[in-house]
DNA sequence: TCAAAAGTGTTTGCTATACACCCATGA
DNA sequence: TCATGGGTGTATAGCAAACACTTTTGA
């Protein structure tokens, strides 16, 4: 073992962030997953994630985490919380803030990252058995989704920058696990005004095109 | 300065649990801050909250540190969230994970701690200047409060086990800072199914007497 | 002309709001 | 008997949910 130079009065935990990173695939809500090269929990499943440099801020430690795995830059990250269980790392207290991301389904060559092999998307109804208390955490990024769904703009996260209501619509069935109608749903995510036609179409297929929308230069989210 | 005997291969930096305890006093928001003794800030005021020992989880730090500024134990409290700038202490990078606590006018003799002098309630409309970030995590808290009142239970925890329904209703109308129509909340707040009448009354002044309720047994918050 | 997805309104029930008077008590 | 807060109901408007057919296109 190399000698330990960084010394304190007071004993410190170890600070990580750990990233909760959902995408739609194959019509599927997917999790993005790190196959671990290490002990503890060698060869299991683990979020992304890493340990929070001095000079950065912990937002930007995950931002830059997602990066490293994933290629992507300027998606939607939103901290969860902080997990802090004395023994949740069995080798010294480790201390977690977990963020959770949503990326859309094209932007992502992903595992694009430092070593291929080791990153996988898996189905948020198959998922494998998950290193620490990382299943608590997405039990709770989960919970989060499904409730700021209906009352926020995360959805249009899952998106191109341009989108058929149709699209908008798949995404919500997808993540609440049931259909919904077509003309309610239509109605209410005009009605939001937080989207506007691009007035182009997007043909394909043997059927009518699909008028494009995109979001609204001035939307915000609620907390 | 002492000798420095934790150490550690990689920088860690220190976590704190900081706690925003909210309650109400006089007919107003109120909240619990500390004189800070020594640098930084010294002579300003801050939250209550303390260094994450190594063998106790982050939210039983943060119920410790409560229980010692304020006697009070097993009151409501949750996580608000992680705050971590670089530059946010100082002395060296620290890491705050940020509670928020609500406890019932009537429980708190307060300022028993350990040092009585240093501790004060100031009105939310009223607060001096504050150390750190702690102006933000109030903010943040109070942002929280405000959306949780009207979709959960928390302003119960405002209240003593037995209480009215005009209780109630103020406690409502300090935090929003409007009146409310008094029939439609009484409605709004049987409909809840979370109170019942203990059959008792309170009698107080030359009127009738308001009976009395608590909260029902199987009352469970909602994210 | 056919198949496939896009697009479009109306009815109904429920939930939120506005609003004013009688009741029980203690002094 | 009077002053004080406790307690109650109805009417209306806005939102959510159910429900089926026509339109446009490419093959």
């Amino acid at each position: 073992m190399t000698d330990k130079k960084y010394c304190y009065e007071y004993p410190h935990p170890a600070v990580t962030t750990d990233i909760v990173v959902f995408t739609i695939r194959e019509g599927r809500l997917k999790l993005l997953l790190i196959k671990r090269k290490i002990s503890p929990y060698k060869g299991k499943w683990a979020l992304p994630g890493g340990f929070v440099a001095l000079h950065e801020d912990i937002s930007q430690c995950a931002a830059r985490e997602l990066a490293e795995e994933t290629g992507v830059s300027s998606v939607f990250l939103e901290q969860l919380g902080a997990y802090g269980a004395p023994k949740r790392d069995p080798r010294e207290r480790v201390i977690t803030i977990a963020y959770f991301a949503l990326i859309p389904s094209e932007k992502i060559q992903v595992q694009a990252a430092t070593d291929a092999a080791a990153a996988d998307w898996f189905a948020m109804d198959a998922l494998p058995e998950l290193a620490f208390d990382h299943a608590e955490i997405v039990e709770q990024a989960k919970t989060r989704l499904l409730n700021k769904l209906g009352h926020s703009t995360i959805a249009f996260q899952f998106l191109a920058d341009e989108f058929t209501l149709t699209d908008l619509q798949k995404v919500f069935e997808i993540i609440q696990g049931e259909e919904v109608d077509k003309r309610n749903f239509r109605k209410w995510a005009l009605a939001l005004n937080s989207i506007e036609a691009t007035g182009k179409e997007r043909r394909e297929g043997q059927h009518r095109p699909a008028k494009l929308y995109r979001l609204s230069s001035t939307v915000q989210d609620i907390d």
